[in-house]
DNA sequence: GTTCAGATACTCGGATAGGGACTGTCCGAGTCCTATTGG
DNA sequence: CCAATAGGACTCGGACAGTCCCTATCCGAGTATCTGAAC
């Protein structure tokens, strides 16, 4: 079980996206830049992020990505999902309906006491990713790395030479 | 990220092997043949458990597999892991260490805020699953579906056949 | 009747192909900016 | 000098290969059992 590695991509640039100016689009190809990655797959990444509403897209010059709405209202559970999808790690084969005793007509993805087990499980993941914001993280980070804000937006405009 | 199969089908024979009598081995063809699988890739999961302390193996006529301890020391995280292995779903690649005042001694693993939230997500998940034993879960089943021990020793015995 | 040796059948265990998803890349559609030209 | 227009450059968006891990399968090593004969 290995989650995509665009979600590290996504939530850092999500993250750095917090620290330049509201309203500003930043291009793909500097928010790859920025970590020195492949810009082409990062801009698949933040499709998905606009796709799911986390960003919006604008084209031509002077355009490129910016968060689409208050880091408050985005939890970490919802790039995550806009990255990987809404389904659930464990998927219920439903095994039990070639067992003894089944019955064709039960749904056993919600009658297995193993699948219920499981869902708890990533429930309790659910819940801990969605009760922590993008401006939470950022509050954190400006908390324990205070130079960060002024190193990220000179990073940026650095990359604009 | 989709968890393996294998996960599933492991949680399951480990479930049907708390209701056969202790210290009877049952071949992986049989507990295979129960839901239907394919017998030689079970076998390849077993192994898997019986590498990881849950199960112990028997080679030769009347051998087979069967649990290597009582169920109240098996949890659902102990056979998850077995199958699925250590490793978080996810994984820090140190992004930081291409950022602005990255130190390269250290270890972003532990010092990056991002990885941190996700590692306590995936704990979280753990925890849950740590807490629950292969004892606890037989006995919801045999409380919810008071015909499932017989069953599955009927549906057992008679794949003897 | 008992014991021992050989053969046999059964089981796990690891090594070997196939398929699907993630990773990475490319080019086209659309948009904004800019320079040029005509009034 | 001003305005309109054509061109160009930039950006996103989806379509196209490459690679790794999960899925599935097979055959060999090892062991308990059974059979048969000898004592």
């Amino acid at each position: 079980m290995r989650m995509s590695e665009g979600v590290e991509w996504a939530l850092h640039s999500c993250l750095n996206l917090t620290w330049l100016p509201a309203g500003q689009a930043i291009p793909a190809a500097k928010l790859a830049a920025f970590y020195g990655l492949p810009a082409a797959y990062l801009n698949k990444q933040l499709q998905a992020l606009a796709r799911a509403g986390i960003v919006t897209s604008t084209p031509g010059p002077r355009g490129g990505f910016q968060l689409a709405r208050s880091p408050e209202t985005i939890t970490l559970l919802d790039v995550v999902v806009a990255i990987e999808g809404p389904d659930e790690a464990f998927r219920c084969e439903q095994l039990l309906k070639q067992g003894p005793g089944a019955d064709p007509q039960v749904d056993y993805r919600q009658a297995c006491l193993v699948a219920q087990a499981m869902s708890r499980a990533d429930l309790a993941w659910r819940k801990e990713l969605a009760g922590q914001t993008l401006a939470g993280l950022q509050a954190q980070v400006e908390r324990r790395y205070p130079a960060t804000p002024d190193n990220t937006r000179n990073r940026f405009a650095a990359l604009r030479a």
